[in-house]
DNA sequence: TCGTTGTACTTGACAATGTCAAGTTGTACT
DNA sequence: AGTACAACTTGACATTGTCAAGTACAACGA
């Protein structure tokens, strides 16, 4: 006996992408199985296929997803009470460890290359330019755009490492005696914002705080 | 000392992880299947079991070779022509790119946990003090342990987010108009050093060079 | 009212995969 | 000669990704 289509639930595509992000949350995007994700999502193991036509689709999918919400992220900073170098980090860092299912696939070329999907390209490209109006923001907007790139990808880079050193590199591992895991980040993110600062002041740029 | 088996080559054990290296490099550590790597070594499907075990055996095994050769890869770090800084973080690159099938596998513990091999964690743990004595070189040995933990953990972000970002990350992809990659790493490069310099100077360290 | 079309699934089948179990072959040491 | 062990091999099995072909229902035009 077939179950009715439409079900008390109905949005199967949502069900299935939260029992796969469950599951890359919990033991990692490699022990993805499409057959586990419809067995847990209730349905039929094709029932998957039919809204993402491969493995491959499903990742893009939580990929774009990410991308939208990291964007969102971007947008919703408040720079009110620090600076937005200090803001900017601080949203990657906690889009990163709120989201670890999505932000496990993003940056993974292997899985699902960006390029590859178009809608996810849409998604990294406006996230990548929420990225460059913080950084207008942090180091104004009269600086030339090669400068402003250059400056986006550095604080790119020491997000983006520190958020993949924390949540499945070994640096929860190394911490010094004494130190706790919150306060070693909130240490990191303090350092990677003066860096910043000093070198926004050293270009003769006005920081927007402190 | 060890005779080949009734096999010319001998040493089937390398043969294995150089045809895995060879498959994570092109596509991947999720497609990395133990009989497409027998196949290529020419063995058996089970041989690879003999020698790893299980299919993480073989990532255990290819972080352990990584974080060997990273170690090895500070060690040799040539500081005669710039900043210890830069320095550092041109070697972390270069390794990186070099070794992108070993480093593709390191960073990843829902395939191979640091802290799941004896070997694994030794490696990394020897690749960690030759971070901390870099650091020590550019910020000076008299600093205390918790802020030369802090500078390592930041500088260790910075190399790795950008390694990150450009190996399967999508920095290639947004690159401004007619700057290279390989200039704009070079200028990410630049600014972090430059940073990381500023930093130092006004801790009131001075830096080994320039 | 009937037939068509489309969506949202389903069951069935198949080759490939990870891994357990049980050989087989050569070498080393007693 | 006999035992032990390393270095494999062949065989088998459940599970996987995915193709192919159904089934049920809803909306629509004639």
């Amino acid at each position: 006996m077939v179950p009715a289509p439409h079900d008390q639930h109905g949005d199967v595509r949502r069900l299935v992408l939260d029992a796969a992000l469950d599951i890359i949350t919990s033991t990692g995007a490699e022990s993805l199985s499409m057959r586990e994700v419809a067995r847990r999502a209730g349905v039929s193991h094709q029932a998957p296929y039919h809204y993402f036509g491969d493995r491959s689709g499903i990742f893009a999918a939580i990929s774009e997803e990410g991308f939208s919400a990291l964007a969102g992220a971007f947008r919703d900073v408040d720079f009110s009470n620090t600076s937005a170098a200090k803001a900017g980090f601080i949203a990657y860092l906690n889009f990163a460890r709120s989201h670890v299912g999505h932000f496990r696939v993003m940056f993974r070329q292997d899985i699902c290359g960006v390029t590859d999907n178009e809608e996810t390209a849409n998604a990294a490209s406006s996230a990548f330019d929420e990225l460059l109006q913080m950084v207008a923001r942090t180091i104004g907007s009269s600086v030339d755009p090669k400068a402003a790139h250059t400056f986006a990808f550095t604080m790119w880079s020491q997000a983006h490492g520190l958020a993949t050193l924390v949540i499945d590199g070994p640096l929860p591992q190394k911490l010094p005696p004494g130190v706790s895991l919150e306060d070693q980040i909130d240490e990191v993110i303090n350092l990677c914002s003066h860096m910043v600062a000093l070198e926004a002041a050293e270009m003769g740029l006005v920081p927007s705080h402190s």
